[in-house]
DNA sequence: TGTACATCAGTGAACGCGCGTTCACTGATGTAC
DNA sequence: TGTACATCAGTGAACGCGCGTTCACTGATGTAC
């Protein structure tokens, strides 16, 4: 049964990108190696003939997770960017959203090399959220850099909190919503004052 | 080996307290049945005389780490309380500090009664940050507690990101520095201004 | 280009282990008289 | 207050199960001649 070194890179990246899915889902303990080979369509014995142990894919698969990331937010302006952050759609996704959402906590607990990627991964973030499409380049300093890191840590607290509501709980919405206007307040008094408050949508 | 009702109540305390220290240090996952009665001083046979079952467990030590949380902050002011939850003290000793920085995510994971738990304690702690220490009666209105929402999700995402990377990296205390002084500064611009900014200790 | 052999991606049974939960048992506490 | 019996908190062995990992095996791919 042996395959083409092309199609076993292949493989190995399906492998890859299926954790990545999997794992934001239902975290790091709530997927087996077995459930996993099983859901990229291969049997789980393969699973070491690409990874020395479980913990090594999640470290691979992390980086998978911020790259996608990094890729999703490359269009958008400052305003997009939290508008598409906080909503429901990202909230109730997590397979398809933010990985520090779904997983920072879970990293947290995980051995060093699965730490070293969620830092680069944080890092390429940052830099990210410092080059959206209309920001000014007088936003790329140091002084910013902080500001954007609590930008950041807002919205993914806002997130996790809204999700660890029940589905039929006001608050679990009520969270989003404040965020957002919180945010859009502050980001557009600069600018343009028609985009903030009243918009309560995705 | 039967025990009074008076020590069986207090042994039953011990171990939702016990609960609510270990699944805050290694997630709901990280701690076993029998790990968890062995800290509290039993034998693993003796949990199911108390709970029906694990998870009920988990929403008890939910209710009981709120409870913690809203009384420690009690007698604290708002740049106070700031300070106190964005420090390396806090960051560095999860079994001591905020449940829903520790376990937010993985309450998203769990069943109803785990998230009805974090609901209720999501609103109590509203609540407090809404009577902390020389809090202004005008704070407590709906506008506000929109900010206060925000401000909570900003410190809870602060604690996730500083733990989800390496011990040594230099991030890990950037983060809580660039939210501190990010909040500090907004929170004390309406009053004193000598508490800012250079503010970078615990 | 054709043949012979080594390589190795993927298979599926098997491993030891720890998990949540159950159960028969113990013996001090609580209760009924 | 004293006695006889029921209750039940805590014990520790046992349960089935799924976990991460290992291994002998297969057979198409890659390579050496």
């Amino acid at each position: 049964m042996r395959v083409t070194k092309a199609q076993a890179q292949a493989n190995r990246a399906h492998i890859v990108a299926t954790a990545a899915k999997l794992f934001r889902e239902r975290g790091y303990d709530g997927v087996g190696v077995a459930d996993l080979m099983g859901a990229a369509g291969f049997t789980h014995g393969g699973f070491y003939k690409h990874f020395p142990a479980k913990a090594d894919l999640m470290a691979e698969a992390a980086t998978c997770g911020f790259e996608q990331s990094v890729e999703k937010t490359s269009a958008l302006d400052a305003p997009e960017f939290v508008r598409h952050y906080l909503s429901r759609e990202h909230r109730d996704a997590p397979g398809d959203g933010c990985i520090m959402a779904a997983l920072c906590a879970d990293a947290a607990r995980q051995p060093a090399q699965v730490k070293v990627a969620f830092e680069a991964g944080i890092e390429a973030m940052l830099a990210r959220t410092g080059s959206l499409r209309d920001t000014p380049d007088t936003e790329n300093t140091q002084a910013h850099r902080a500001k954007r890191i609590a930008l950041m840590a807002q919205m993914i607290g806002a997130i996790m909190l809204s999700r660890a509501c029940p589905d039929e709980s006001p608050l679990t919405d009520e969270i989003l919503d404040a965020c957002r206007t919180t945010l859009l307040s502050q980001t557009a008094s600069s600018e343009d004052p028609t985009t903030t408050e009243s918009n309560r949508d995705a």
